[in-house]
DNA sequence: TCCGCTTGTGGGATCGATTGCATAAGGTTG
DNA sequence: CAACCTTATGCAATCGATCCCACAAGCGGA
């Protein structure tokens, strides 16, 4: 039906090992007979079939991409920059949405090996460490974004969620500000933790406590910045930084209905630069994560263990870092 | 090295034939010979082969998935669904990012089917109608969504971009408003076209006249609806309908910094239902495009096609529509 | 008893590209 | 000129699951 290797073989006046040989490159080929059988692919528009060549060569040229989903603005942003860096280096991007689901996770990492993916990026439960060493012990490809299991020997690209999370609160000190209020997310989540730790450290260097009226901490959820706004706001804080990124979308509102001046009465910081942010009046000083550079160094990492094929090397569950950004825009000023 | 089906057959002391179609199931088995197969993989971890399937069975279980960007709200809303609903029903899906270039999307279109994709869900440019013709006779699945090319012999799923658009304007009419604002898409795109239809068609039923200095359309970005919305301040309307979604993030800024009250001054209209319009104070009055039974649709027309492996049936571009509707919140009123 | 049918199983070819091994042609060196 | 190496090519096995075909066992009816 399709046109094979063969039939290009065949119209080049070539053995199917040659013809294979010349449109793989890179081997003892004559330079005439590598143009005869590239012009006779292209005459007769042959198109390899991956399966066959996968099922033989052990090489997919496919990348699993596990993640939670795509509507955060850091997850889809991760998956556009690696589809895009994938398809660059000629591999396909298996998408795979876990919810954050341990077990949907172990299921989409079972179906990812069946088809031979040369490699995963994980934006990941920690859930699977016996797995996913498994499959990196079996020389698939990996690194785990954003979260990392400790257990994991996957090599890791981390957020500097700590760093970002104290450059937001030394700019509102370095304004003048002391009630610096805070909305975090829980802290058993890794960036829950680390920008509350980062809040934290920040106050401590300047010598000032943190005041637990000022600290919320909760869900990843709009609702839950709706509410801690409101609470917090009793505690006339002159500035706000709002770590939890889904909570903005609950303070921004709260903040407005009541009539709250933005930098005159409150410094505003929120985190992740969205445009929503980007676009708000005024516009808002944010710290941005850096999710493009996340994705461009976990598919770097990813494409050299695929290219070196030594799980020895990588398999160190070494962590890199990629810095966070304060983006200075309006929402902030130094208290009246 | 892994675990073949020989092994499989060897532990349950039977043929790989006999091995094969006690696990793909629904054959002439007797319910013992199978159970002790299964017992046998389940016990050897045995993880089938995909590359080795699809290029005998030329069944490859993949849906290619191809689109402008995950940026847009519409459209990873979409690529959850699809993904979400092929998952279920054991299908893996391959992301393709565009950017709207007919280029990249001929590339991809390409590499999709050296994979032996069984089917594709198409955002597309509509600029390689004669490739997907030929993928379609080949026997690929395919459904586009969104935007549908004429000439392709696909069914599609499209947004009721008229109907949305007019439900809007009736809406504001209803209220009372006259002066009705209109920020759209060029009329060289789909939904810049039929929005502004359902608009004008609205706005003709009740006897109104198009104001042309009350209409502007240009690109969809934050920039045009910035410089449109500053224009279209100037003439004095009571209502702005932004039927342009990327232009909101401009529009929302101009009107907040005008000190426009919304909706004592300006009744509001927007299009998507995204978060941000959902939370923002007021709430804003949105057209619901409907994304997710978008993706819904084109799936359950994806997986009939590639059941019934019927291309006749399918092969005739019909069009399906699914509705939009109308979400009213706190952003209009009647005019003063 | 024999024929024909149903049901279950095995043998072996097959899908299409890759690759280890053999070999031929041409060139170099002592 | 013989021994040897380099370069280019072909042959045939191979990857692992599927599926056509053959065939055996069991059973009912004539």
């Amino acid at each position: 039906m399709a046109i094979t290797l063969k039939d290009v073989a065949g119209a080049a006046g070539v053995s199917r090992s040659t013809a294979s040989r010349a449109l793989s490159g890179s081997v003892l080929i004559s330079p005439e007979t590598r143009a005869a059988v590239q012009e006779a692919a292209a005459k007769l528009g042959y198109r390899p079939n991956r399966a066959a060549s996968t099922l033989r060569s052990r090489q997919s040229h496919l990348i699993g991409l596990v993640l939670n989903n795509l509507i955060n603005a850091s997850f889809h942003t991760i998956a556009e920059v690696v589809q895009r860096r994938a398809a660059a280096e000629n591999y396909q991007v298996m998408l795979c949405i876990t919810d954050a689901d341990p077990r949907r996770e172990e299921s989409f990492l079972r179906t990812l090996s069946t088809y031979g993916v040369d490699g995963l990026i994980m934006i990941g439960t920690g859930k699977n460490a016996a797995l996913t060493n498994a499959l990196l012990a079996e020389g698939i490809g990996m690194v785990s974004v954003i979260r990392a299991a400790a257990e994991s020997a996957a090599p890791s690209v981390l957020a500097a969620d700590r760093e970002g999370a104290h450059a937001a609160t030394a700019h509102l000190l370095d304004l003048g500000h002391e009630r610096i209020a805070f909305i975090g997310g829980e802290l058993t989540t890794n960036s829950g933790r680390e920008r509350f730790a980062g809040y934290e450290q920040a106050m401590r260097e300047r010598g000032r406590a943190v005041d637990p009226a000022l600290v919320e901490r909760g869900a990843f959820d709009p609702a839950f910045g709706a509410e801690a706004t409101a609470r917090l706001l009793r505690q006339n804080p002159t500035a706000l930084f709002t770590a939890n990124h889904e909570a903005v979308f609950g303070v921004l509102p709260t903040l407005v209905a009541a009539g709250v001046g933005i930098p005159g009465q409150l410094s505003l910081v929120c985190y992740e630069d969205i445009p929503w942010l980007r676009w708000w009046q005024p516009a808002v000083t944010v710290v941005d994560n850096g999710a493009r550079e996340l994705g461009e160094l976990a598919m770097d990492l990813l494409l050299q263990q695929i290219e070196n094929r030594s799980p020895r090397e990588h398999g160190t569950g070494r962590a890199y870092r990629v810095g966070a950004k304060l983006i200075v825009r309006a929402s902030c000023a130094p208290p009246r």
